[in-house]
This record gives C-alpha cells, structure tokens and sequence, in this order.
DNA sequence: GCAGCTGTATCGTCTTGCAATACAGAAGAT
DNA sequence: ATCTTCTGTATTGCAAGACGATACAGCTGC
C-alpha cells in the first residue's frame, strides 16, 4: 500500500515561481488527474460521490471527468455492477514509461542475466524522493501478490533500495528526506529512529551496498545497491531479495552480493 | 511496438448518443490526455512541437497541457536535456489498475503456482477489442524486452491468447474484430489471411486451447486459454511460451496443456 | 550572423468548464 | 407497504478560465 504520493519533478519548482497558480497551470487538468487518482486510495470499486470526495471536486465535475475518461478507456464501470474502477488504456502508459526510460531499458537485460545467477527475486527501483518505485520485477518461486506488482512502492527511509541510494546523497539532502518521511513501522524490526536510519545509510556507505532483514516483510532478506547516472547522483536500485528461511545473513552475502554489485556497476553510467 | 489502439469501453456509446460531443464532455481532458497519449508513438523524447503534432493539439495548448502535468509528476524532462518523456506518476496508476482489478488478483498466484511446474514464460493477458494486453508477467530465463513489460500488447487475430478468446465470442463479433484488424504480418508465419484465422479458431473452439507457432516471435511456441467472466463471456487469456529450440509441439503440448488449462479453469467464473 | 530549433511567458477574447438542479432506478430501513 | 438515501445520468445559465496568437531568450547547425 503506497504510503507516500508523489511530488512534481525535483527541481521544477525553481522553473517557475508558483507551479499551480500561473497561467500556464492548467486547472480542469489539475482536477481530472485527482479524479484518476481518487483510486490510489481505494480497495474497491468507487462511486460517482467517493470519487468527488477523494479528489476533493464537486460531484458535477467528477461526473463530467468520469464521463471523458470513460469515453477514452481510462476508466470504466466495474464488473458486478456499481461503481467504477480504472480503465485499461492506463497499461498503455505504462508501457510508454518502461519502453523510454533508458535506465529500464539498460537494466533489463543486466537483470536477466543476474536473476538466472541468483536464482532470488531480482528489482529495479526508481527513485522518487520518499519512495522507491519497482519498475522491472523478476520473481523468484515464493512470492506474495504485491512483490510482482509494477509501480508498487516502498519508503526510501526504511527499504535496502532507499539506503542504496541515500547512502549517495549528501547528508542534508538525506536529513530533509527522512525528516519529511512518515516513517510508520512496516513490521516490528522496522527502524524508524532517525539515529538508527543514519547508523545504516553509513553502513551501507562502507560497504557499497545495502542489507536489510525483516523491514517491509517479515522473513524478508534484500540486498540493494544503488545506481548513478552519469553525473554520479542516484536514480535507481536493484535489489536481491530472498527469505530468511532459507539464508543465513552470511551465506546470503557471500553468495549473491559479489554479483549484484557488478550488476549495479554495469547498469551505472558513472 | 503497439499497433492498435484502445477505443471506449465496450457498450459505453449505447449508453450516450455521440459520445464526446455532450455538454458531459470536457474537451480540455481530451487534449490533456492526448498529450499524454503522444508518447505511445514515440521512441525517443518528444519536443514540445512533436507533442502538440501528435496529439493534433496548439503548440500552446501542448505547452501548457505539459506544464500541468510536469507540476504533478506524469510528465519529466529527459534526462539528457532536450525533450520530454512519461513522468514515473504514471506508475501508481498501474498498481491501482493491477490491485483493483479483481481477474488480476485471482489469477496471480494461481499462475506462479503454473509458472513453478511448467517452468516456462506464463503470462495473464487482458481482452480488449483489437488486441489483448499483457498485465501478469512470470518470466523464464530466456527473455527479450519486451515480453517482460506490463502493458505491452499483441493483436488478438494472430496470437494464442486472442485465438482462445475469439473461440468463446459469437461468430459475428469474431468477424467484426477480424475485419478491423490491422493485419499485418509479425513473422513470415504469421496468418493473415481470414479464412486461415477462422480455420485457427474452430481448431482452439474444439481443442480448449489455442497452439501458436511463429505467429509474432520467430521460433516462439505459445500455448491460449481462455478465462471467462460470470456470464461465460472470455474477457482474458492465459499464456504458457517457450521454445521451438527447446520443444517439439508435441512435447510442448503433452507437457503444459493439462497443468494450464486447469489453471485458466481455476481463475474462470464460470 | 542568419535560420530554425528549443522551452518559456503574457494577455485579451469568447469558448467551455462549473455547479446547481432534477430525475429514474435500486437498496435498505422501518 | 412507503420513506430515505444511495446509485448514475442529464440539462442549463453564467462567468471562470482555457485558447492560441504573439514574443523572447538560449541553443545548434549552417
């Protein structure tokens, strides 16, 4: 469940002084987009007032938006009668992000091949500020519904993705972050102390690479290991996760760190 | 590559005369999403100029249109300076697709327990008109791009799954489909031709599956079935493929259609 | 230095999105 | 049984605000 929600792009509030109150600032699309999102919410079908409600327009406008996006696939009825769910012409942007992110398209194949050398669930994680996101996911035979979900997400402040890349941020960057974080406990090994956060970004920093046991998941063993763009700044993790059950933290290391890490080297343009 | 595109939800022109033209029609919605849409024949970041060229839009309209979306995360700049691409917002609007799509959830774990025996690709892919769209991914270990992307899509005349589909409608409505088909050929096996498309058809009706060889990856073997709603009527398909290096058809069959056809079973409602 | 691109910014006009209002049908309560 | 409160859908007058012409600065290539 997506605890956090996205900002604008990093950096577009300098562009312009006020980003959604100048002429350029579109307001029926500002509307229509929350309408859309209304669903980020839901666990169920929403009616025509539950929409209007969650993306905080008048009923009217819910119904013309719902109305449109209905009309182009972007939303639709559901299937045992009431209420509406999103449509399946959102898969086909989907596919648009996948197919023009570069660092997906790199990844992929670097992934491939390192899945079928680990044998463990393999991710890609996108960097977006409080969270991560999981752009390419390879499962490995275990696996719980949300952990093959593309565009699932998990905090940066308490998931081995998030420590990868923090641990290659400047430290006011990485405070501003975890100091803006909900950082509400997954399980009851999660770390949510600051202190405790930053022992482990600083782990992570001496060792080139990210351990976390029992944050998201109980039973849950993932390695994350950041990736640069070309400047050397963190857009992205991969991770190699595996359970508990079956590794020891040690064996766990050894066996699958060596290769991730050259992963993580091949996929970087630093 | 998508060479169809999603039209309205079926039956929603029924319920309004002329669909985008009523005082319920928000036709600044329209040119937004259409911007968005822009990137679907794209490969490469898009100026401003091509944004508004595809989506048949003012330059102006396009630019405000993109700064809206900038400000919420659905549209970024490319990482290399010139142009835009799709925003990673867009990815939290997959996961509510996937999450609230009741077929989605039932058939997830039934296919990691199919993708465990068969050992195979196995893939849950999603009726819509034209063409079937991949939303469940289990990949084996030879992959290319593609064939691990959530959204991508196939034509339903000349793949297994939209043959196990099109065995389950009405004879009218296979013609209809047939007809508006876009057919031309993925491989020089591909079958293009009606009649040979209808003989593949009568061949899955008696069958319960449909077999596909070469029809949209050379050297691709694809086993169909189709998963039908509470109505009986297909709305989905499961895929197992492999390959023609590795199977004879005869083996492939004898080996994964009774494990897969149980599986389509489990997941149908009817 | 000119031509042709980027992306960004401003502004007056009149299109068109807004929200109040109404209605039929279903579900549930009493 | 009726009364209430949900559904989703439809109409309409008014004025908010989207439209698109226009302009400009910063590139790249010729």
């Amino acid at each position: 469940m997506p605890r956090n929600t996205t900002r604008a792009e990093p950096g577009f509030r300098e562009l312009t002084e006020n980003n959604r109150s100048g002429p350029l600032f579109v307001r029926s699309l500002e509307k229509a987009m929350q309408v859309l999102a209304a669903f980020h919410h839901a666990d169920a079908p929403l009616s025509l007032s539950e929409i209007a409600a969650q993306a905080n327009v008048d009923r009217s406008t819910a119904q013309r938006m719902v109305h449109t996006l209905r009309s182009m696939g972007y939303i639709r009825r559901a299937g045992d009668g009431r209420g509406f769910v999103p449509g399946i012409r959102l898969l086909d942007h989907t596919l648009d992000y996948l197919r023009l992110d570069p660092l997906v398209r790199r990844a992929t194949p670097v992934l491939q091949e390192l899945r079928k050398e680990v044998r463990e669930r393999v991710d890609l994680s996108l960097f977006d500020d409080l969270r991560v996101v999981y752009a390419v996911r390879l499962q490995s035979k275990r696996q719980t519904f949300y952990t093959t979900l593309v565009g699932h997400s998990v905090p940066s402040f308490c998931s081995s993705g998030g420590w990868a890349i923090l641990s290659r941020l400047p430290d006011d960057r990485v405070r501003d972050i975890l100091d803006r974080s909900d950082r509400r406990p997954f399980t009851p090994h999660t770390v949510t102390q600051i202190p405790a956060i930053l022992d482990k970004i600083a782990e992570t920093r001496a060792n080139g690479y990210a351990l976390s046991l029992n944050q998201i998941l109980l039973g849950e063993i993932a390695a994350g290991f950041p990736v640069l763009d070309a400047n050397g700044d963190p857009v992205a993790a991969i991770h190699v996760a595996g359970s508990l059950a079956e590794w020891t933290p040690e064996d766990f290391v050894n066996r699958n760190i060596p290769l991730a890490l050259e992963a993580a080297r091949a996929i970087s343009q630093y």
